[in-house]
DNA sequence: CACATCTCAGAATAACTGACATAG
DNA sequence: CCTATGTCAGTTTTTCTGAGATGT
């Protein structure tokens, strides 16, 4: 269903290589093999959220960051809640961009908040009725769109790849937060 | 000299692999691989250009876009010209987003301009002294950063990272312009 | 005349930093 | 008291779109 321009991909020049190559004569002494890496990187993401983003102006969002909001929300199931710092660090935004963010999908009836009965000095962030709509329509279709973007790649390579890129992130130091298996009781939370 | 904060990274959890866990207990009947994939595509970007931006900044630019267009008028080699449309389809802007660029990058003293000989239309973009300087200097830091950051990965990783990372770009569109090898000549250019 | 190149004005935001109020 | 949470104001930009001037 989800097709794609260019079925041989394979061995075809990506517009990265034009850039290596000249990089090649004019510079020979440096190794541009990670300048290659990173611009393939940065490039697929650029392509990538631009149709991320299509979808999520169809929904009447500004960008795929508000998407992902909501759908954090819906992924952490009933009662569809999460505190502003913990979307703000999944999300790789600091407290200020994320309240900002909560501001408009609150302005826009998708969320709401609530203060946090476990800790007085925060909130707690839950989805409307409308933000469950919102998400529960708008998921498939994401889905649906990265599932597209990523085709011209067969699933084992799609498996290779987010296996390298795992291990990249893991040096990038994205790692999950320290999790004690044992812990002495405390006040409160 | 760069060194790693997580030697073995190999076969350890990053954070996008909680979220790939939630999703499977929230929406089992969903595949959220492309997900994954695009995720770690998204994280692993902003962390790089994160680094990147801070050395842009160290030399007085906005962001790491302004050190790529110095870098791409250096590439292009003496008398290190370009015209903005060349640079703006490289780094995926639009055409107003690099004139916006280039005024600040000529506002430093770093590029200036002149009316293209060749197209009344247009005009060439050109390193000045001090902008080949900085890009002389910047580039090996770059560089290295870039090596840094890529270094948890050992060099047969690389590649063929780099390697299905071209494949996808060629499939998300990222081909280079169509070159015939034989053309009919025409007036000037 | 249709199209290409470039600049600019206007729109719409994004996101960060630092300060502040509140609570643990 | 020191730290953590969340919000806000101020700042700094970014980028795009569409119009317009100029030239091919």
């Amino acid at each position: 269903m989800v097709t794609n321009s260019y079925p041989e991909a394979e061995g075809m020049d990506d517009r990265v290589d034009e850039l290596v190559r000249e990089w090649g004569e004019r510079r020979p002494e440096l190794d541009f093999s990670p300048f290659e890496l990173i611009s393939r990187l940065t490039r697929a993401t650029h392509y990538v959220q631009s149709r991320l983003d299509e979808i999520a102006a169809a929904y009447g969002l500004s960008h795929t960051g508000d998407l992902d909001v909501l759908a954090s929300l819906d992924r952490a199931g009933p009662p569809y809640e999460r505190t502003p710092s913990q979307l703000a660090q999944m999300q790789l935004v600091t407290a200020g961009g994320m309240t900002v963010r909560l501001n408009r999908l609150q302005q826009a009836g998708l969320i709401d908040r609530r203060p946090n009965p476990n800790d007085g000095r925060g909130v707690l962030v839950r989805l409307t009725r409308m933000g469950r709509e919102v998400i529960d329509d708008a998921l498939p279709t994401v889905l649906e769109a990265q599932t597209g973007a990523m085709s011209v790649l067969d699933q084992s390579k799609q498996d290779l790849l987010a296996t390298l890129l795992r291990e990249l992130l893991v040096g990038l130091g994205d790692t999950p937060a320290f999790r004690p298996a044992v812990a002495v009781a405390r006040h409160k939370t």
